[in-house]
DNA sequence: CGTCAACTTGACTTCACTCAAATAAGGTGG
DNA sequence: CCACCTTATTTGAGTGAAGTCAAGTTGACG
């Protein structure tokens, strides 16, 4: 049944070749980022779709008729909601936030939005968008329209297919965030937040040798990780004093990663869509 | 554009009359279930697809569509693993919990199921199953084939968006666990649990006048609050000593919703589609 | 009637929060 | 370039919520 090229719901049809490279990438080691068909992905342009293709369901011409929709750039200001109305978009520069559905929930974000991450998913489950968007930079992000987006997704199956898996990296995304709240003391937390956001930085190419800006106010890194804006503080202090990171200003750098990921239990296989510790190639 | 019927992104049409009876369903008050075309609801059989049914995006013909399914039943025993592989199902009876993607989340349950509830998205996302099913409970579920869901899908498009539509609220339902765990006492996150259990069962008909059966070990109860069993049960103590709920056995009571409700700042929108507390209507 | 799992209780510990004040860092206008 | 203002970071002392450990107690079931 998963013989030949998966079919999805969707009608979808994944690719023989991209779909291989997946299955090699999941065998390499811990942090590595499953490089695939790297001369491909290196042409991609903007970067910014690389984490479609990277999903492995899209051919190249999935990724032209992505490339080839009228995307408008638009930019929002630093600590302001994101007025996306009925569309679809990616966030192409900056730093934003998730909030909840709930009111009070201004408290905790849900989620952080990086370079290339889809901003909401409301067009392709035809529901209303919920989700608050709020700029943690100055950012700006790709979007079209709900139309175009509804006609794009006829078109080109496998670029819904490639939308709806990464809502499943997202919502791992999310359950990480909630066992590292649930279950991780702030120090470790703290550190596999640093490990994640390296780690996404990086495959976006907004990462090097351990160094990414981090433009977010101690108090914001609370509001994630579900701490007060001083016992983040004294956790930086703690982390950087055990020389596992440095920091000036806005700039980070993971120093010994190896240290740190192991105090975060960091291991980036929910990140990736099928590279699992524990996963078998589904090909054969 | 959001005139007439909303199209999704599915290309599914949303029926006009069951979309108002969304809509009106909105302005009802706080802890009330949309209750909608309840003549036709209770008709639903097996009651497993009122869930289905209360997105408001079905029609009659979709819903007869879905029960002409060729669904198995499946048996679970309490505290064994749902063995779903590639295909759709629903949970039918019992409960269980559903565990992250990291091997060391044992410790920590990322969402409850409840009857009615879809077990595992990843046929409509085109995705392997990653979510890891437990039975707290003896559990059933009914079940068909990947290759049946994907022909389901394509002559009811609606119903794919149905599911899509529970898949969003799932996520609130997260996004709200998360919120709980991140920010709530105990107390209020114990009673918060209780608020929402008893919601998502009375709207399946499994809890009556705030009395329903609640099979989870207090260490259970733990591991989905973030919490240690020994603290669970002081927690209930305390819920039980302010007359808020009432216990024998696994058959809880809760016997002063109001007070509860407000202690866990409990409102049930986010169980919703669209009857978020600041939401317009969308037709017109 | 014995056994095992779940629940309960008490004493102690600790991680993270609170409150409050002191620096440092960034912008802005003069 | 400096004075000023604001926002962010840092530090300290004290508190409290939840965890830990260890020992009962209850209850279901064979």
């Amino acid at each position: 049944m998963t013989g030949s090229g998966v079919t999805n719901w969707l009608g979808a049809n994944t690719p023989e070749t991209n779909r291989r490279a997946s299955t090699e990438a999941a065998t390499s080691s811990r942090a590595d980022i499953p490089l695939r068909d790297s001369n491909i992905s290196s042409l991609i342009k903007p970067q910014i779709f690389s984490r479609f293709w990277s999903t492995g369901l899209l051919d190249r011409e999935d990724l032209q008729t992505l490339q080839a929709q009228e995307w408008t750039r638009r930019t929002v200001e630093a600590r302001t909601r994101f007025q996306m109305g009925r569309g679809f978009c990616v966030l192409a520069s900056g730093l934003a936030a998730r909030y909840g559905v709930s009111d009070a929930e201004e408290a905790q974000s849900t989620a952080l939005i990086v370079p290339g991450d889809i901003c909401d998913y409301s067009v392709a489950t035809g529901t209303e968008p919920r989700a608050r968007l709020v700029a943690l930079t100055k950012s700006s992000y790709l979007w079209i329209s709900a139309e175009q987006a509804i006609a794009l997704a006829e078109n080109a199956p496998n670029v819904l297919a490639a939308i709806l898996a990464q809502l499943v990296i997202d919502r791992a995304v999310s359950e990480e965030l909630l066992f590292s709240i649930a279950r991780r003391t702030a120090l470790e937390r703290t550190a596999h937040f640093l490990c994640e956001l390296e780690y996404r930085l990086r495959r976006m190419g907004l990462a090097h040798g351990g160094r990414f800006r981090l433009p977010m106010t101690q108090a914001e890194i609370g509001r994630h990780l579900g701490l007060t804006p001083v016992h983040v503080n004294r956790t930086m202090q703690e982390l950087r004093r055990r020389h596992f990171v440095r920091s000036n200003g806005s700039g980070v750098e993971l120093c010994d990663q190896q240290n740190l990921q192991q105090l975060a239990a960091f291991s980036p296989h929910y990140l990736n869509l099928s590279a699992g510790p524990s996963d078998q190639a589904f090909d054969a």
